[in-house]
DNA sequence: GTTATAATTGTTATATTATAACATATCAAG
DNA sequence: CTTGATATGTTATAATATAACAATTATAAC
């Protein structure tokens, strides 16, 4: 379960084997990583929580790189339209998948106290909706489900 | 099955319907319908698609309301906090509620050529995630299921 | 190796979506 | 009537995102 986001762990860990895995996915695929995307994904993986675009740019010029939007729009949708990042529409916000290389309709868990987000198992959003899409002769190519609510350090204090 | 947005029907019935029973929603829970509001929710019953809020605004423009902003975002928060209306996230745009008065959590199926959108039986997005927002020890308080792909009318030309 | 091609990045400008802040008006309760 | 709550009007600006084109770098073909 991926309430990780949550929880206390290694994340020094956790963010070096994601990028591992991005980088063969990219041999694979012949995507180039290049230096901004691969920065970018390394700034969502360490954040470990949703970045706002412009969040991103600010990150990306301390770093030297060039700080105008589209830069880091670019990255972003290199990394979302590959699957090695989502975008949480509700935050109008991007986070690093929790889930690369295993297709799956994404799902998120979303406190609305701390913005803390959790990309849950890769349950299939799409195979729920599938009944239903069938029936209105509609195809599903993507799908994602958001929840807000609050996660389990905020609910303590909320009243 | 409310593929209904994908399909003729009698829409004028359709409107009165709707506007009837959030009229009685409203007295009942002691929310005022100003004309305004009101306005907005015809619009969106009307053109029965997503809106964005400045098209909206477009519209009030031509009734006479007043057609700064705030005048659009105040009357769509108050449909979409009360449940009588919702926001697409990923389109950055409004829909009246198909399913006034059923407590649910919405599902939508948006078609990426004509954006067309409908709104899916009241499914419970919300109790698909509560397996696992349980185990994460998360309270889910809302949740939305916004799928994309090709409505019956549009696939037939893609490639 | 040089040239043609495609992919990526740099840069400027601007479009689109949304809210803050404060003034004014309406209406119901005391 | 006047106080408080709710709603609307208005101005300004914040936040998010993309268009368009130039410059660069990598790839492949010859």
């Amino acid at each position: 379960m991926d309430s990780l986001a949550f929880k206390k762990h290694n994340h020094k860990h956790c963010i070096e084997n994601s990028i591992s895995k991005v980088e063969l996915m990219c041999e694979n695929a012949r995507l180039i990583l290049t230096p901004v995307r691969k920065r970018v994904l390394e700034i969502l993986l360490k954040e470990h929580q949703a970045l706002g675009a412009y969040k991103i740019l600010d990150i990306l010029r301390e770093d030297g790189f060039s700080s105008q939007p589209p830069i880091a729009y670019r990255a972003l949708d290199f990394l979302v339209s590959n699957g090695f990042a989502h975008k949480i529409e509700r935050l109008n916000a991007f986070i690093a998948c929790a889930h690369v290389g295993e297709k799956h309709s994404p799902a998120f868990l979303i406190c609305r106290l701390c913005a803390s987000v959790a990309e849950t198992l890769p349950i299939t959003s799409k195979g729920i909706l599938n009944q239903t899409a069938l029936k209105a002769d509609f195809v599903i190519e993507e799908a994602v489900l958001e929840a807000e609510g609050l996660c389990p350090n905020c609910k303590e204090f909320a009243l």
